[in-house]
Formats: structure tokens, sequence, C-alpha cells
RNA sequence: GCCCCGGUAGCUCAGUAGGAUAGAGCGUCCGCCUCCUAAGCGGAAGGUCGCAGGUUCGACUCCUGCCCGGGGCACCA
């Protein structure tokens, strides 16, 4: 619909441009936005302000000549100049019905647009660290980087979902000992736990699935464990005593038993996490192992490609990465005094393997305490040949869980924080999906745990979701009523919805595919959240004022055209955030 | 100290490239079920858009400074 104004308005500057008005304008390409205000009409531009300082006229009367210069259209049944040089259009009820026909006509791909022109994108996200489920913080992750996948692919984007496991590094030598430490305790063994290992159940559960696998083999005493090792806090250092029990174990063990144990943890905690999102509707097209990269030799190369052109150098018997030459605060050590690469070197290779694989935008979603990360791996990016702005960051802020205006307290020590699993088996994945994604991603959000749950209309899920029910019902009650509808008749019949609910639902189906764009232009699905909602209360008010199922056949069939035609939007939105769309509730 | 996010109605938040009289939900107050689900609908009250400058026809929106809240500034990831 906006299509058509936007298609109108730049034939007529065309065919003023090099003639009334310059050269230059024709290239312009009018914003054109809905009207806040209905007495406005339903479109307006401000395209003939915005170009009065160009062609040196003043906005209404270049406003005049656009408009006169319009081509007519059967759509449009009213155009007006309003206030500094506003051009209001009014569309014609034949507009909307057409709108209506063309929900009927694209039934599930209705929303979707090319606006992204086929552009390949790839959307890293969640990406925690698989020492442990997945808690709350990254359920918001995980909903939010679904949906704005979701929204670019309904825009034509070629959307990759990927997450990259940090299963490299000193966390996973943590896992190892503590899933190592519950399998000795299972054989008999006692100690008190190291203060900095991984406490969790699952852990145990890991420990107990090792047990079953490799029975007693794996078996050492605590004596030997233990041999050498550098007390615990709070007398000794915790991060000496725990790197002193990873050293036992790997001399103890053997590198490929060690491994062993290393990965049975690492794939125990990734299957639990793949579950997770799966159950949460969040599917990855691809794990991408940190490892891989090191084992590829990708993090060497790029290592040396850097030294060869002179952006690394040796200090302090380091290798650093002149990241400050690239827009970073400080420089990055990219191999430390031990010869062990960091992460700064494993993300640059990383990146740089996205590039390579084709994508053109490599967009990144993190946690807000991650922002300093950006910097240095678009400075790696540009140091490495690769365009800066090819790298897009999008920050989720924190997620706080109230239970009835409780805060609750989260813990990531002792275990016993809110798993991303225990939310959803609380208030429901539907409820979880829509919760996280209601606010702007920059805006810390309060997740109401008591509201998520409340079966009442101050729950954007069930009010919208209710809708859909509520119109699937109607159809329900026509059946036991024994009447019958068309949906060719009712789409004949449309011009029959005069009423002010009506046009009022029209317009609101009519805005969906510019709230998908708007949505994914954004990467804001929370303008979905709100449009759905509006949707749902134009559907509810509707409801409440009118009758649908009437005895007069066409005006019947055209209301029941009508509402199907908003059964379908809000389907068709509610998949887009992965949330169900009930039959009756 | 430097960097990132936020500050809009009592509360939680929207606000599309700078546009017309700043919006929604909740809460508060007043109403609506012999009728397709009251998980709903109608109405009312409620604002110095953190503060101060600047840019221009026009600023919640852009720029500068300041105040408040959150987060980050490792040879951890």
């Amino acid at each position: 619909m906006k299509q058509t104004i936007a298609t109108l308005l730049s034939r007529a500057i065309e065919s003023l441009a090099g003639g009334e008005l310059p050269a230059e304008t024709a290239g312009i390409v009018p914003h054109i936005e809905r009207t806040r205000d209905p007495q406005h009409g339903d479109f307006a531009t401000n395209v003939a302000m915005s170009m009065s300082r160009v062609a040196r006229k003043s906005p209404r009367e270049i406003a005049g000549l656009i408009v006169a210069a319009l081509p007519s259209s059967e759509l449009v049944a009213g155009v007006e100049i309003a206030g500094p040089g506003f051009i209001n259009f009014r569309l014609a009820p034949l507009a909307r019905q057409e709108e209506i026909r063309s929900i009927h006509a694209t039934g599930n791909a209705y929303g979707r647009n090319e606006s992204g022109e086929g552009q390949q994108v790839i959307v890293e996200f969640v990406s925690a660290n698989p020492t442990g489920p997945l808690h709350v913080g990254h359920g918001r992750h995980a909903a939010y980087g679904a949906t704005v996948a979701n929204l670019l692919e309904a825009c034509g984007y070629k959307v990759h979902r990927e997450y990259y496991v940090n299963d490299a590094g000193r966390q996973m030598d943590i896992l190892a000992a503590s899933v190592w430490l519950r399998y000795l305790e299972l054989g008999g063994e006692s100690f008190s736990f190291p203060s900095n290992g991984y406490r969790g159940g699952y852990v145990r559960e890991i420990a107990a699935a090792l047990r079953e696998r490799e029975s007693s083999r794996l078996h050492r005493s605590s004596e030997q464990v233990l041999e050498g090792v550098p007390a615990d806090a709070p007398d000794g250092d915790r991060e000496a005593h725990i790197d002193g029990v990873i050293a036992n174990m790997r001399g103890l063990l053997g590198e490929a038993d060690y491994r062993i144990v290393l990965d049975g943890g690492l794939a125990g905690i990734l299957g639990d996490i793949r579950e997770d999102l799966e159950q949460f509707g969040v599917t990855m097209d691809r794990w991408f192992s940190e490892r891989g990269l090191t084992e590829s030799g990708l993090v060497a190369d790029i290592i040396e490609k850097l030294r060869d052109d002179g952006l690394a150098y040796e200090k302090d018997g380091a290798l650093w990465f002149r990241a400050s030459d690239f827009g970073d605060d400080k420089d990055r050590v990219l191999v430390r005094e031990n010869g062990q690469t960091t992460y700064v070197a494993s993300d640059i290779a990383y990146h740089l393997d996205k590039r390579r694989r084709g994508f053109d935008t490599l967009l990144d979603v993190l946690g807000a305490d991650h922002h300093g990360y950006v910097a240095r791996v678009r400075a790696g990016l540009e140091a490495l040949g690769e365009p800066g702005s090819c790298l897009e960051v999008r920050m989720v802020q924190f997620a706080v869980l109230y239970r009835g205006g409780e805060k609750v307290q989260m813990s990531t020590r002792s275990g016993d924080f809110v798993t991303l699993r225990e939310l959803r088996e609380e208030v429901g994945d539907d409820a979880a999906r829509l919760f996280y994604v209601l606010r702007s991603n920059d805006q810390h959000l309060d997740f109401d745990l008591e509201l998520a749950k409340s079966r009442t209309a101050d729950n954007p899920v069930y009010y919208i979701q209710y809708a859909h029910a509520r119109i699937c019902s109607v159809f329900r009650q026509l059946h036991e009523k024994d009447m019958g509808w068309s949906l060719t008749a009712g789409l004949a019949a449309l011009h029959l919805l005069a009423e002010e609910h009506e046009s009022a639902l029209m317009t609101g189906l009519s805005r969906y595919p510019e709230v998908v764009e708007l949505g994914a232009a954004n990467r804001a699905p929370q303008t979905l959240v709100h449009y759905l909602r509006d949707l749902a209360y134009d559907f509810h008010t509707y409801y409440n004022s009118h009758t649908f199922l009437v005895e007069q056949d066409d005006l019947r069939s055209a209301r029941l055209a009508l509402i199907s035609a908003a059964r379908i939007v809000i389907r068709n939105g509610l998949a887009l955030l992965g949330v169900s769309a009930p039959e009756s509730m």
C-alpha cells in the first residue's frame, strides 16, 4: 500500500525534475509515513519540505506542483496539502479492500518482501560458554536473535544462524576437572570440591554418564589428585588450586583420557543447550567450534599475516596486535607469554572466516557486558583487509526476573541460578518468547513471571493469542449454527464493510508488511509485538460492537473474509515471534 | 578517567530518516455479559520527554556540556 503511494510520488517528481523542479530532485526517494491523526488521511510525505532548499521554492509551492503532477489512481480518494507543506493521501475504500484480497491470496507469505535483496547475513547469537545450562539472560539473546533472524528472512535476506562454541581455553579445563572430580566421588573418593569448580547438578549427571561408559577405568585416588596442589580458598588461592588439580589430572590420565573426560563434559552440556534451544523454537544452522578454528590453522594464519604486514609486534614476551591503529582503545595480545593464543586471536579469525564464507553482514548479538569486544574484532577485520562496517553488533541488555514485585535473585555461584529451562517450564515457551522481545534490546528488561503466567488482558501474549482463538471460535460457531459462508462471495462483498471498526481493522491489517520491513531494518522485534497488540485490540473492539454471524449472506461472508484475513496476519506475525497461534483457549 | 546503553504519565515502556495536538498497557476512577469465549469492550483523569545551551521553517529525535541509573575497560571468554 505504501508502495503504491511511493510509486505515484516518484512518477510525479520525475515528471517535474528538470522542468519546474531542478534535475537533482529526480533521484529523491520520498519518505512516506502513516499519519498519526486520521484527519490527515492515511499517508503523509514531507518530501516537499525536504527538497525546498534544493528547489529554492517554498514547501507549499513544491507540494502544489507535485500534487498537480500526481497520476490519478482509483486507490487514492484524496490528496491535500497541509501544514507547512505535508502532502496527505487519503486512501479509497477500494485500497483497503484490495489489501484484504491480497492477504487471502498470499496467505502465509503475506508480509514477506524483498527489501533485503538477497543479502547474505550471518546472525551469531547466544554463544554461551559451554560450561553449564543456559540461564535466563541467554534466553533473551536466543529470543531476540531468533526473532531478528526470522524478520530478516521474511525480508528476503539469506540468513544463517550460528552459535560460536567456546570449546577451547581454561574454562573447559575447569569443566573437565569438575566432571572428573564428581566421577571420582561416585567411585568413593572424598575431598572438598574446589571452590572455583562448576558445582551445578548437571556436572554430577555428566559424571554419572561417564561412569556408565567408562566404569572405573578413569579412577584415581584423591591423594594422587591433590598431590602437591596449593590450598584452596579461603586459606589459599583458588585459581592456583584448580590449576594444580588440572595439571595433576592431565598427568594421571594422559592426554587421550583427559580429552575423553573433557569431550564428555562438552558434549553433555552442548546437547543440553541444543535441546533447550530447540524446544524454545530456536534452531541453529551451525555450531561453530572455536577449537576447530585453531585446529584448521586459521588462527595461526591470521597471526602470521598480521605479523608479516607489520601489524603485530613482540613486547614482554607476548605478541601484540596494533589494534589502536584501527580505532581500538589499546593494542591487544594475540599470543601470550606462555605461547597460547588468546580469545582475541580466535575471534578475529572467526569473523574473518565468516567473511570468507561469503556473508555480507556479520550480525553479532552480544551481551551489554561485551561491548568492549566490538572495537577489537572490527580492528582485526580491517587489519585483514575487510571493511569494518560489515560487522554489525546488537547489544542485549540484562533481563531481571520479578515474582510478584520481588526481584528474583540469580547467582551463578553454587549452581542455584535460574535456568532458561526452569523459566520455560514455569511460564511456557510462548510467554517467554514474547516477553523477551517485548522491550527494545537496548532497554533493561523487567520480566514479570506472574504477569507472564497470568491469563488476563494485562498479559500481551494471551491478549494476542486470544484474538486468534476467538476468530477460530467464530468459525466453529458458524458450523454449529449451520450457517455457511464463501470466501469468494465475501471478497466480492467487501464494499459492505463500511463500519468504523471495519475500516480500522482493515487499515491495521494493511500496515503489517510495513511493520515487518521496519522491524527487520531496525532489528527491532518489539515493533512487531506492539503492532500485534494493536491489531488484536482492533479485532476485539470490532468483535464487541458487531455480530459477524448475521443472517444477511453477503455481509456475513464479507465479515468472515475480513476476520479470517486478521487470523492470517496474526498467525504470520506470531510465527515470526516464534509464538504459537492456538485455535482455542 | 575513558567507552557502551538507558533517563518520556503513579508503574512498565513505544515513539519509524527531524514533522502536524507526544502514544500504549498496567494502575486509579466510572460504566458494559438473556448476545459469535467478560482471557473481552466503552469512557475519564494523568506529561516541563533528566537539566542547560546550540543547529533550523520545525527537536523526544541531531550536536556540546552536565546530572542520575546500569554495564564494561585482562597475556579470562
